[in-house]
RNA sequence: GCCCCCAUCGUCUAGGGGCCCAGGACGAAGCCCUCUCAAGGCUUAAACUGGAGUUCGAAUCUCCAUGGGGGCACCA
C-alpha cells in the first residue's frame, strides 16, 4: 500500500511536437490527482529538445489545454518555480554538465560515428538478421583520443556506457521487477551533436533535480525503463517511484491510434485532442470522469468530481492493460455532469453554442430555457437544436409535420383554432392555467394527447421534438405562441 | 527477427486463495413513467483465453501455450 502522507512532486512532461491527445490529459490528471491526494506539487515540464519536431503553437496548446480540464500545475514554463527553467531547451547548459559527469566516470562516452556509418552499420546487422545494435567502435576508443578528437571540436555525440554483463532489474509500480540481460540493451546517446540531450538523459537530470518522487509515463518507454535505471543509479541518485501507464487502443481494441482514427473520430463527433473537446460540447467534468476511468477502476459510484477523485485515487488501483476508447461512454459521462450543473451554470455554458448559431440571447430567458433542456443534452452543443426556436422571431413548421399521425390536413387544423381559442381566452400563459384546459379538450375532442400536443408542439416550436410543451409555451408567451398558432392554422387550411 | 509488457461480460473495470454458480458502469434488449425527445426506475442477456501444476479449496499463486499490445533512432 501507498503511503499518502508524504507530499509528492509529480510532473507531465509533453513534447510540444503536435496536438495535446487523451494519453497526455490522462496522465496530467493522475499526476495531478496524486499531488493533490498528498499535499505535494503538479508541474508542467516542457520536453522540447527535439528542435526539428517542435511546432509552434504547440506548448502553448498544451497550456491551454490543462486550464480547460483545470489541472492546475503548480510549476511550470508559464509561471516559474523554484527548479525552473521548466522547457528542457533552457536548460542545455545543465544536461552537458551532468553528461561530463557521465564521461568522468566512465559512465558514457563521446562517439564520432557519422549518421552515415551507423546507417551502414544498420543495413549490414539487418542483412545478416542480427538486433540492431551500436556496434561499439567508439566504446574502445581510449579516453585520452576521445577527449583530443573533442577537444579538436569534431562532432560528436555522447553515448551511455550501457553494462555488458548480467541483467538489470527495473521496478514498475504496477508491474512489479522488470528484469532485462544487459547485452540486450544499446549504448544509447545521450547528447545529441546538436549539443541538446535526448529523453533518456534529459528527463533523468531533469527528474531528479526537480525532486520528482513518482513518474506516471505512458508504457511506449517500458523498453528503455531498464536504460533509465541505468542512467539513474550510473549517477548515484536515489530513484523515484516508476509508474507506466497503459496506452490507449483504438475503439476496435486493435492497435494503438492513428492519424486516421483521429480523423475517423472527428467525423463522428468526437476526438482524441483535447484541444477539440470544448468545441464538441464536452464539459471539462465529462472528459476528466471519462479519461479517469480508462487506466483506474473504482468498484461503484463511477461518477465523479475533480474533488472527489482526489479523495479517491491510489496509484495502487491503476490497471496495466491497455485499455481501448470509447466515447459511448464519453457522451454518458458528459451528459451526466451536464445534468448535476445548475441552472445559472447550464445557461453560461451553452450560451457560446446558442450565440454561434447566430441568436441573439436574453440571459434571462436562457435561465429559463436551460432547466428544461438540460437532461436532453450529451453535448453543450445539443442546446442549439432543443432551445434554438425559443430565440427566434418566428418558426416555420412544415405541414406535413402539422398533421397529426391519423388525422388529416383538416382535422389537424380544427385542433388548431380550438386550442387558440383556449389560450386566448386564459389571462396569461404559465404551466398551471394552459395544462388543465388543454386536457380538458382532449378528453372533450376524442382525441389523443399525443396528436393534439403534437400539433401544438409542432406549431410553437416547429419541431417534433421538444422540450415539454406547457413549459415551452410559459416561456415563449401568449403573444408569440398564439401568432404561431394562427400561422400554422394556416398552413393547415392553405391549399 | 529480437526484447519487454499485458490477459475477467462487446467495451471500461471490481476482485489479491474460501465472502464469486464473479460485482459496478457504458452499450444492447424489455417493461414502467410519459405531450415528443430525453432523464429516471425496474428487469434481462453478457466474462474469469487454454492446459498443466501448488492447495482441502484457484478468477486470484507458479509454469507453459495462445492471443493482444508496446519497443528495437543523434524522436519523445
Amino acid at each position: 500500500m501507498t503511503d499518502y502522507t508524504q507530499p509528492a512532486r509529480v510532473r507531465v512532461a509533453p513534447s510540444p511536437t503536435g496536438h495535446m491527445h487523451l494519453g497526455t490529459a490522462r496522465t496530467a490528471l493522475y499526476d495531478y490527482l496524486l499531488a493533490r491526494k498528498t499535499g505535494g506539487q503538479f508541474i508542467l515540464r516542457v520536453e522540447d529538445t527535439d528542435l526539428k519536431r517542435t511546432v509552434p503553437g504547440a506548448e502553448q496548446e498544451i497550456v491551454d489545454g490543462l486550464r480547460w480540464l483545470g489541472l492546475n500545475y503548480d510549476e511550470g514554463p508559464d509561471v516559474g518555480g523554484p527548479f525552473g527553467p521548466y522547457r528542457q531547451t533552457e536548460r542545455r547548459e545543465i544536461y552537458q554538465q551532468h553528461a561530463d559527469i557521465l564521461v568522468d566516470r566512465g559512465h558514457a562516452y563521446p562517439c564520432f560515428c557519422t549518421p552515415e556509418r551507423l546507417d551502414q552499420m544498420r543495413r549490414e546487422q539487418q542483412a545478416r538478421k542480427e538486433t540492431l545494435h551500436y556496434d561499439g567502435t567508439c566504446r574502445r576508443l581510449g579516453p585520452d583520443e576521445a577527449a583530443r578528437r573533442v577537444a579538436q571540436g569534431e562532432r560528436h555525440v555522447i553515448r551511455f556506457k550501457m553494462p555488458r554483463e548480467g541483467a538489470t532489474v527495473a521496478h514498475d509500480h504496477l508491474r512489479g521487477d522488470i528484469s532485462i540481460e544487459n547485452k540486450n540493451l544499446d549504448d544509447y546517446v545521450l547528447i545529441k551533436s546538436d549539443g541538446l540531450p535526448t529523453y533518456h538523459l534529459a528527463a533523468m537530470v531533469d527528474d531528479h533535480l526537480m525532486q520528482i518522487t513518482h513518474v506516471l509515463r505512458g508504457s511506449e518507454w517500458l523498453g528503455t525503463f531498464p536504460l533509465h535505471v541505468n542512467v539513474v543509479r550510473a549517477f548515484g541518485w536515489g530513484e523515484p517511484v516508476w509508474i507506466h501507464l497503459s496506452v490507449f487502443l483504438k475503439p476496435s481494441g486493435k492497435g494503438k491510434l492513428s492519424k486516421r482514427d483521429a480523423e475517423h473520430a472527428m467525423r463522428d463527433g468526437y476526438s482524441v485532442f483535447i484541444k477539440d473537446m470544448e468545441d464538441l460540447g464536452f464539459t471539462p467534468e465529462g472528459v476528466l470522469n471519462w479519461m479517469a476511468l480508462m487506466g483506474w477502476g473504482v468498484p461503484e459510484d463511477d461518477v465523479m468530481s475533480l474533488d472527489q477523485m482526489i479523495k479517491r485515487f491510489s496509484i495502487d488501483n491503476l490497471t496495466p492493460s491497455p485499455a481501448a476508447i470509447n466515447f459511448a461512454k464519453l457522451d454518458h459521462f458528459n451528459g451526466t455532469h451536464i445534468r448535476l450543473l445548475s441552472d445559472a451554470e447550464l445557461a453560461g455554458r451553452i450560451k457560446p453554442f446558442l450565440v454561434g448559431a447566430g441568436f441573439s440571447i436574453n440571459d434571462e430567458l436562457l435561465l429559463k430555457v436551460a432547466p428544461l433542456i438540460r437532461e436532453r443534452l450529451v453535448t453543450l452543443d445539443d442546446c442549439v437544436a432543443f432551445a434554438g426556436f425559443f430565440f427566434k422571431e418566428d418558426v416555420r413548421p412544415s405541414r406535413d409535420e402539422l398533421i397529426a399521425k391519423g388525422l388529416d390536413a383538416k382535422q389537424s387544423a380544427a385542433v388548431g383554432r380550438a386550442a387558440y381559442a383556449i389560450l386566448s381566452a386564459l389571462p396569461d400563459l404559465d404551466h398551471q392555467t394552459v395544462e388543465g384546459p388543454l386536457r380538458a379538450y382532449v378528453d372533450r375532442s376524442g382525441l389523443s394527447a399525443n396528436q393534439v400536443f403534437g400539433i401544438l408542439r409542432v406549431a410553437i416550436t416547429g419541431q417534433k421534438v421538444s422540450p415539454p410543451l406547457f413549459e415551452s409555451i410559459a416561456i415563449i408567451g401568449k403573444e408569440k405562441c398564439l401568432e404561431r398558432l394562427k400561422k400554422a392554422i394556416d398552413i393547415l387550411e392553405g391549399s
